[in-house]
Parts: structure tokens; sequence; C-alpha cells
DNA sequence: CAGGTATATACCTAATTCGGCATATACAAG
DNA sequence: CTTGTATATGCCGAATTAGGTATATACCTG
């Protein structure tokens, strides 16, 4: 619960890191998900959910299949002012915008069917669709 | 001149380097009152300076014997905002108070004899007093 | 020019980090 | 219990990093 001011900027050294803590900034969201927004492997993108969630700089739910993740409920001033920094920052910066529009994309077409992550009926309308 | 936001969090996440930039935002200072303040060696005050002026975070200037650096005078946004929210969040940390403690008394201790960064005159003044 | 002071750099090493591959775990469906 | 899907983890190698020692450079003074 106590993190250090380094720490912090440890979490957000990486780019891998700042694109996940951006799109979790709006919201929480499955690995794949994640993965499809980033077009990072499955792996990458579970390493560095891994590291943030040791660190406390994202919490995770297991609904059924899936994980969701999401930034915590509470945190502290630091880390909250240097999320906030991140959000202000990533909205001038081409990456993250681009990110951020799949996720909208992404939640636009999840909405048509179902919850935004992965509920079991979500699996089987898209497997349906998808053949 | 433009650096990413990961390029900004890597300058930031080292210990010694964050304690470096809390110090310059209060003003110039040449590399011995930092080490002194720092209480590290001066390689490694030097080193991590290096690295700060490579990336841009950080400006030198030669003075006689002494280097003189300081946050450079103009910045992106991103780099404004990230170095603000430092010093918010420094002014609330227990080692960086004590760095800008120390700073205080090295400034208040200097403005009896000079300029706050060795001066000519300065070190004579200091080389008299010290033996 | 010589000697001293302040700072930077070359070079080495230990530690850390990141990414990938392969494999393990957790759950759901049949 | 088997199969398939989603996610996590163990292990490895390449790259980077941080710190140290020794040395170089830059400047001042005499």
């Amino acid at each position: 619960m106590d993190m250090t001011l380094v720490q912090i900027y440890q979490c957000l050294c990486d780019q891998t890191r700042l694109r996940i803590l951006n799109l979790l900034g709006e919201g929480p969201l499955c690995v794949c998900h994640l993965q499809e927004i980033l077009g990072e492997p499955q792996v990458k993108v579970s390493k560095h959910l891994a590291y943030l969630r040791a660190r406390g700089l994202a919490v995770a739910r297991r609904q059924a299949n899936w994980m969701v993740y999401s930034l915590p409920a509470r945190t502290s001033g630091e880390l909250k002012a240097n999320l906030a920094c991140l959000q202000d920052c990533a909205r001038e910066d081409p990456v993250f915008r681009a990110d951020s529009a799949r996720l909208n994309t992404l939640t636009r077409r999840l909405a048509q069917r179902g919850p935004i992550c992965c509920a079991p009926a979500a699996l089987k309308a898209r497997r349906a669709l998808s053949t």
C-alpha cells in the first residue's frame, strides 16, 4: 500500500505499461481486449499486468474464463496525481489516442451484444458471428 | 527536444535522479553542492547528471572550475506537468524534504559570503575558513 | 609551466529488465 | 473426464542499468 515515488515511476517507465494504464483509466478491461487493442502478444500483456498488479497499480478479478483488470479503487495521493498526469499527457500523444480510439470502437461493438467484458453469453455470440 | 512520455518516466525512475531533480527545481546548483546535499559519491552524482543532461532534463553551464546544473528554461508540456507533479509529491516525502532542508541551510550559509554557487571569491573565502 | 580542484568518462561487474518459448493453471462446455 | 479457451508462470538469453575504480579533462593559481 505504501509505494515510494520511485516505485511509481518504475511502473511508468515502460511503454506497454503506460498504454495499459491509459486504457484502464477509461474502465476495466479483460486481458484479451487489452491484447487486441495493444496488438501485443498475450504473454507480454499478461506479464506487464502481473507487474502492475504486484505493485498495486492494477487489481484483477476473475470472471469465468477471463481476468478483468482495473485500476485500484483507492490509491495514494502520489499515485493518483501521477496517473492523472499520465492521462493528461496521453491525450496529446498519437499512440495513446489511437489506443483509446480502438477501445471506443471495441466498446461500441460489444455494447450491441452484452456487457463490455466477455460474459458467457457474449462468448457464444462472438463465436457464432466469427464462423 | 521531443521526448516521449516513456523517456520522461525513464529519467524519473531512479531515486538519485529524483532527488537531483527535486533540488534543481528550487534553483541552479553546482555538482559539489549536489554531492554534499545528497551525500553521494562524486562519480554517481556526475553520471546521473550526465544522464539527465543527455535527455534534456538538465542543462549545464561552466562557471570557472564548477559546473552549474539547472532545469532547462523551456520544456515540453509533458515534462513540465510531470516535474510539477514530482515537486508536489516530493513535498510529502521525508527524503526529499530533508534534501530541501539541507539545501536551505547551504543556501543561507553561502548567502553570507557570496553567490550561491562557487564564484572564485567564494572559493578563497571557503578555503580561508576551512583551514 | 606545475600543482590543485572540480567534474567527466572509460571500463568492468553485478544486478535487473524485457521479451520470447514452452508449459502450467483455471474455468467452461460437453 | 476430455477438450478448448483464457491467462499465468518458469526458464532462458539479450540488452540495459547502476555503481565502483581508475583515469582523463578542464580550469584556476601561482
